[in-house]
DNA sequence: TAGTATATACGAATCGTTTCGTATACAATA
DNA sequence: TATTGTATACGAAACGATTCGTATATACTA
């Protein structure tokens, strides 16, 4: 075991993207990254990410062509769940409503995303009755 | 402005512990992150941690005596709505619903917590009405 | 007072992430 | 074929967080 996930804030950049698009080349997550932010990343240094991030086996890679095509090897609820698990400890130190409250206080949620919530919490009430 | 309040993990532990405790010496601090943790932080880590901390402004110290007194200088709440906004943009690209969703489905959360998040969603619907 | 315990200060080693310069290979083209 | 553009590979610098050894000051105690 012992098999920690843990994508930086950067490659957690990169994953999103390879989640959203799917199969990608190098130059591609580059130029998205580049396109989606503020400062600017040189080449080398996603390539370099991407390379790591595939000896630790986030993503995998198909190199039979000179240009070689990195898919994520991670999924993107999986991830998720890990992060927010050490987020919770970390930050409220376990208290999942803690979170929440905050969450829904400060943040603007849709109507129908409020509803969405509700109609899960509902369906938790009914599933743990005592 | 460019104010940026980032704590570390390590630097959440020791302010989760002068949140809870109050003002505390580098010793007790040491001793409850030894308390309730698997690996072993030597004192003067934590010493240098808190000093660190200081001069970040993250925590405040009374030095009038040979023991020095730390205190956190931040806000629980604050830190805490700084750090739920990062994590929301890296993990979830700022849906907070989704997080909410993966919050209340993967932890338990007892009726009470449950109640209380319905109360403000009800709340949260009453006061956007349109 | 001499010796021991405990405090802070300082500096350096280590570690992981991020960054990029440079070397090299290969492909397309003039 | 020689030039130009674009890949990957490699190595090292820079940076911040963490860790701790050691020096020094201070208090306690035998």
């Amino acid at each position: 075991m012992a098999n920690e996930i843990r994508p930086t804030e950067g490659e957690l950049e990169i994953l999103q993207i390879l989640w959203k698009k799917g199969p990608s080349t190098v130059r591609e997550v580059n130029d998205l990254l580049n396109d989606a932010q503020d400062k600017s990343i040189g080449y080398t240094t996603t390539l370099k990410i991407m390379q790591i991030m595939f000896e630790k086996g986030l993503l995998k890679r198909d190199d039979s062509q000179r240009t070689h095509i990195y898919t994520a090897e991670v999924r993107e609820g999986k991830i998720q769940s890990a992060l927010l698990d050490r987020f919770l400890n970390a930050a409220y130190k376990g208290s999942a409503s803690k979170l929440a409250l905050q969450l829904l206080g400060n943040h603007k949620t849709t109507p129908d995303e409020l509803a969405e919530i509700k109609a899960l919490i509902d369906q938790l009430e009914k599933n743990k009755p005592s």
